[in-house]
DNA sequence: ACGACTTTGTGAAGGCAGGCACAAAGTCGC
DNA sequence: GCGACTTTGTGCCTGCCTTCACAAAGTCGT
């Protein structure tokens, strides 16, 4: 139809990724009491331009009202309905090492509707062993997780080396949507969707923003 | 003086952000003993396209060979040298809650040179247990950590609430540098860079393509 | 009831990033 | 030594994302 060619109904990728911004700081001020926010306002809580924030809501529909604000909870819910929030999803995290053991403590997920309903690993000495009060799974119990209990979104917490093993399982499995925590690039179909987290790539970042503030002080003393 | 007016010497934000998943093929390569590579294979080992990367490379410089290709060793140390890779980057967990103890054992960042120093907390309570083999500081011992150690890099693993006194507290002692996993925006002047890495967000992210898949699937059966 | 004021929603413009395609530059075979 | 071939480096073009700026639309005071 018009513009950004990304999503069927036409929200641009780069916007999707801020909503979950905005439906935080909604949610804070919800909890504080706060009924009614500017534009303005709910931009700078959540770190963007007020002109960014618009446009993003636009996306979505109307849901101001021209010369008062939003209101906090409807904004909310739209936000939340736009994200597909309105259901539970249940999530399934792969790879019981520490960084998968610390994911499974993690209390953030239930927060947000996601609720991790199964801890799996490939190794035959990890399986049946208890986790965060949890029994950990084998792999090939993902299919039954798939079909009667709805698993759709996997998180892959395995060394680099079983990354894709796992990725693979998943999908075999009927599931489409992949968090990845190990530091390879996951070969996937075009249906499936993959959101990479990687603390070296991260840290690697900051070094060389880090560094070249160095280099910027030792050139212009 | 021409495109992207990013960072001083002209290299994209977006092209830094590649350069660390080329620096993990590029060494992945070289201890499977390959020693050149084109620009087809590498990007295809980072999962981008040739045009990219020849692209991305050509803003450090020309180290490649027509007609042959890049020589892995050179190519991966030049990338690094483009990071700040050089030197060791010493870096501070703040905030032992579970996500913070599960960053202290992961062995993910000496790999690349970056060392954890020092584990901090600001509760009296946690201050002095053990964790991953060392012993957890007081905030208070930031200033030495810079000035003595030359802390640089802060890894924020407090809840949400304590965030931004976490974070105010490393700039005060001079570090510019953050990578915050608290789900909240932190506020610090232009000179600081943070990074954020949420797993909420990227959860929501993916139900939004999870969902939107649904969609389709119902409007085109 | 009307006018001044506030704030949203959006058309238009500018800028950056990604992809294409080709000239430049080097290797290899003969 | 020369021609055919391979692969890099890059100018250009297209399209998306962001910002700007303003008209539309509603509220509030009088």
């Amino acid at each position: 139809m018009s513009t950004a060619a990304t999503t069927p109904r036409g929200v641009p990728d780069a916007s999707v990724a801020r909503l979950p911004g905005y439906l935080r700081a909604l949610t804070a001020m919800s909890q504080d009491g706060t009924a009614s926010v500017s534009s303005e306002e709910l931009a700078s809580a959540a770190g963007v331009s007020s002109a960014m924030l618009r446009k993003d809501l636009s996306y979505l529909g109307s849901y101001g009202v021209r010369g008062v604000g939003y209101d906090v909870g409807r904004l909310a819910s739209e936000i939340a309905s736009a994200l597909g929030l309105t259901k539970d999803w249940p999530v399934a995290i792969v790879g019981m090492g520490n960084l998968g053991r610390a994911l499974a403590a993690y209390r953030g997920f239930a927060e947000r509707g996601f609720r991790v309903i199964a801890l799996l690993d490939h190794d035959d000495r990890v399986v049946g062993e208890e986790v965060a009060g949890r029994a950990v799974r084998p792999m090939t119990d993902l299919e039954v997780l798939v079909e009667d209990h709805g698993l759709a979104i996997g998180v892959i917490a395995t060394p680099p080396e079983g990354a894709q093993a796992a990725c693979d399982r998943l999908l075999a499995a009927g599931v489409r949507s992949v968090l990845n925590f190990a530091a390879v690039v996951l070969a996937v179909p075009p249906e499936v969707t993959v959101r990479n987290v990687d603390l070296s790539t991260e840290l690697q970042i900051l070094a060389f923003h880090g560094h070249r503030g160095d280099v910027a002080e030792a050139v212009a003393p």
